[in-house]
This record gives structure tokens, sequence and C-alpha cells, in this order.
DNA sequence: ATCTTATATGAATATATGTTCATATGAACG
DNA sequence: CGTTCATATGAACATATATTCATATAAGAT
């Protein structure tokens, strides 16, 4: 779309415009869109899924997902700290060791609904 | 863990060693996992989430997406080859225009569970 | 057949991201 | 206080990925 708010591509853009104009003016603000792309980027990755699905059971803490997934503890602590910034994971002090728990108890709805999608392709 | 079931990081792991067993055993099968964290992938995107939203409302044409959202439409093409892929639409050919459409009922409601976490931050 | 239009695609480029390695921090304990 | 254990983090490296550019394909129009 130009500055004028006229489309200038190929002629469907013509022939659609009234189409066009209705979808522009029902999409979501850019932003909103932009954090739900950052919210599925941050579950796009294995080792954070992996984590996740171990923390619907039970909180742990890093040594013990280290462990369960054979992966080094920096590694681990990297996605955690990740997880931790996009709100997904919290965490309590225990002396010496950190548990990480869910901090969102809409992600195993999200993780469903993917599931779904998988089952039936 | 260690060829033998055991896990030999720190003391942790002997500590909570039911816990990780427990863990282990609820886990999903790898594959299940990698391919959810793949979906998440598709889906963490700016570009291919608008994309979807733009097909919510209406099936449209690759130059009305370029147009709409003012990208290339090579740029467009690609991401609708990716979407394509993932079984998340679909396209119908009528002459030189190609119709591009939702494959999948679950993503609106992906993108709903995705927006209220967002809501939540 | 040739030209134009709409879309697809391969290669190149720039950028983002996950893991590793080395090291720092923070807490308990002798 | 120095040591040990659990975790965090910065830098480096390797890999993945989004867009651009040039070009190919595919269908209608002249």
């Amino acid at each position: 779309m130009d500055k004028a708010g006229n489309f200038e591509n190929c002629s469907c853009t013509i022939i659609h415009k009234d189409i066009i104009k209705k979808v522009s003016r029902l999409m979501p603000e850019e932003e909103k869109l932009y954090e739900l792309s950052e919210l599925f980027k941050i579950l796009g990755d294995t080792t954070r899924v992996k984590i996740i699905w171990a923390l619907f059971e039970s909180e742990m803490c890093v040594c013990d997902i280290s462990a369960l997934f054979n992966m080094t503890q920096s590694a681990i602590s990297h996605q955690l700290r990740t997880l931790k910034q996009a709100r997904l994971v919290k965490f309590r002090r225990e002396g010496k060791v950190v548990y990480y728990s869910l901090d969102d108890e809409h992600v195993k709805l999200l993780f469903d609904c993917g599931l779904i999608h998988i089952k039936e392709k």
C-alpha cells in the first residue's frame, strides 16, 4: 500500500481492493502480531518444548533437567533464561539449588492445540 | 543419563532420581515433541503470523497479500510455501491467479491461546 | 507464436539463534 | 576465609532462516 492508501502491485489489487481494505481494517496492531509470533518463536525449539513438558509434571532444578535430557547445564540454563524472560517459567531458590516451574497455566492448552494439528496431518 | 539409565551430574540427580525417572516415563516420544516445536517454529515469524491472520478473514491471492503488507511478491511466495508444507494453508488456481486459504481450523484456537498469554504478561 | 501477467524458485546475503567453552556468581560448609 | 557445589553468563562458533535478486514457470491475451 502506498502513502495514499492505494495498492499498486498487479491488477488483482485493484479488483480485490475492497477485500484488501476490509482485511486491513480487521488486522490487529503490528505490535500484537509481533508479540504473538515472538511467543510462538519461544515455543519453536525442541529443547524448550522438552523443558516445558517436563515442568508439566513437576518442578525441577537445572541439573535435574540437564540429566533428564542428557544436555549440558549451560545449554539448559541458557534456555531457562529465555523461558524466564518470556514469563513462561518461574523459579525459587533453595540454598544452592534453583527450582524451576511453569508460570503460565495456558501453555498446556497451547501444546494440546498444537498436538491436534499434528495428529490430523 | 548414561547407558545404564543412571544420572551422574550433581548430587541433585541422586536425590531427585525418582522424580526424574517419573518425568522421563511421562515424556512423549522425541518425535512428537520435535513436530510440536516445528509447528510453533512455523508460527514464530511475524510475516507468517500476519498472512495467517489475513486468511482468517478471506482467501487471498499472492499479490493481494503482498499489497496488504507492502512486501515483495517473492517474500510472500516463499512464506506461503513454508505454510503450505506445514499444511497450514491450501490453495486453488484460477487462471493465472492462485488463491490461498487456511487449511486448519485449529490455528485460530492456537492464536487465541497465545493472545491470552500475551494479555496476562 | 509472442507478449504480458501472476506466481514460484534457486542462489546469495544478512541476520538470528542454539550450543559450547571458559569463567563468574552465589550459597553452604569445613 | 577458602573450598565445593549449583547455577548464570559472556564470547565464540556453527547453523538456521528471512529477504532480496534474478530468473523460471504457467496461463491468458494479442
